[in-house]
DNA sequence: ATAGCAGCCGTACCATAGTACGGAGTCAAG
DNA sequence: CTTGACTCCGTACTATGGTACGGCTGCTAT
């Protein structure tokens, strides 16, 4: 069958390792496919589905709240959807300040390090707000 | 003494729990005072090295790369803190655009979803590029 | 002087997200 | 029809960063 493959090839597709989609099907991320035989072959869907999983773990979500998106996908609970969302997005705000604001640090930090030799290059007042 | 604290009054103003302080002493970020009788006592520099614990995990920085840059501290290896320095601005600067982009994915969802009733309000698809 | 917190210590345990391993079965090619 | 790669399965182990527990001791206030 097209578009069918064997679990390395899934697992390939989005660069995972077989054992992360074995783990995931443990989990209840990933469904078990029927097996053509004894060797489960994998479609178009799963490798939506596991893709998703992995952009959903780099928005923050944890694999528990990626379970409880994944249910919602099929219901209408959009109040919830909705609330998961902002949720998110309003912990995606903080951190993205307060990486942007390690970043500020960091160039400190490295611009009063890139000077010549001599004297400290104080690592521990760099981070020092203010 | 003025500004000397115990366990308990370091950990709490920098709002970590004492195990945390001692984990950190364990592993060798923080060095164990000489105890006055059978307490320790913590003083500022105590205080300022914690927190700079803290704020370099903040910035991406493992356990063991802080515990680095503390005995860099000491150091003049310039070379050293600039290149540990310009690596995770680096990845500071990709983690940033991740997360942007995730947000611009939640967006998506949310304004989806935001919409009045009926229909199905796609996760799986908020996330996919393009 | 005695109760009762705090502090100290080692060891054990926890959550999250995998990663590894060993044995048994299976499929496809040569 | 055998060889070799791949699959399946359960169980165990890993890394990171803590958190908890229990026993003992010592400081302090009543």
């Amino acid at each position: 069958m097209k578009n069918a493959m064997t679990i390395a090839g899934l697992a390939k597709a989005v660069d995972v390792g077989v054992e992360t989609v074995r783990y995931y099907q443990r989990r209840g991320l990933l469904q078990v496919p029927i097996a053509i035989g004894a060797v489960r072959h994998y479609g178009p869907d799963d490798l939506r589905r596991l893709r998703f999983i992995r952009r959903a773990q780099g928005a923050g979500f944890t694999l528990e709240e990626i379970t409880e998106l994944l249910a919602l996908d099929r219901t209408e609970d959009r109040r919830r959807i909705h609330a998961m969302a902002a949720e998110r997005i309003a912990a995606l705000d903080t951190k993205i300040h307060e990486l942007e604001a390690s970043r500020a640090a960091l160039e400190r930090l490295r611009a009063t390090c890139a000077s010549g030799k001599g004297g400290a290059c104080p690592i521990i007042e760099a981070f020092d707000p203010g």
